[in-house]
DNA sequence: GCCAACGTTGGC
DNA sequence: GCCAACGTTGGC
């Protein structure tokens, strides 16, 4: 899952009650639809800081609630407000975010891209790719993992 | 249903 | 700050 450091961080996820969020704001379909249909809970994500000075893979969440409607789309004074979103069929859902670790060091893009051929199909190396939230396959999580000691 | 215009994302 | 790559919008 990306985020903006500025906006909402890693540590910032750290420093919540519960060190826990709703991950609300998606209003991307693609994105909507893995946490609606994919994610479990007790699933474990990577944490990756986006539109910064060195982006990367930061730290590792897990997903800590079943998706429900994501309240910011009715609310008028919201950035996220949708007007077109029905209340009794709402469009946007979101799942909550708890923090696990952080990893112990950055896995920087570059890096990744580095080893793009041993990830093989992996949404982050794909060319021109915005999706805010992307799957990881169990064998693309623990190459990475691995990473993180060398 | 097509597609040009526009807005956003996000690396660099 | 630039700009490529997309997704969305809206006129027709």
């Amino acid at each position: 899952m990306k985020s903006e450091p500025d906006a909402f961080g890693l540590e910032d996820l750290k420093s919540r009650p519960k060190q826990t969020e709703p991950w609300d704001g998606v209003r991307n379909y693609q994105a909507r639809n893995f946490m609606r249909d994919r994610m479990k809970v007790g699933d474990q994500v990577f944490f990756y800081h986006s539109n910064c000075k060195v982006p990367g893979i930061v730290g590792i969440a897990k997903v800590a609630s079943k998706p429900y409607p994501d309240p910011t789309q009715f609310d008028p004074d919201s950035k996220y407000y949708d007007p077109k979103s029905d209340p009794d069929e709402p469009r946007w859902t979101l799942i909550d975010v708890k923090f696990v670790r952080d990893l112990k060091r950055t896995l920087s893009l570059a890096e990744i891209k580095d080893h793009a051929d041993a990830l093989g199909d992996f949404a982050l190396v794909r060319k021109g790719n915005r999706l805010s939230i992307m799957p990881v396959s169990e064998s693309q999580w623990d190459y990475l993992l691995g990473l993180e000691n060398q």
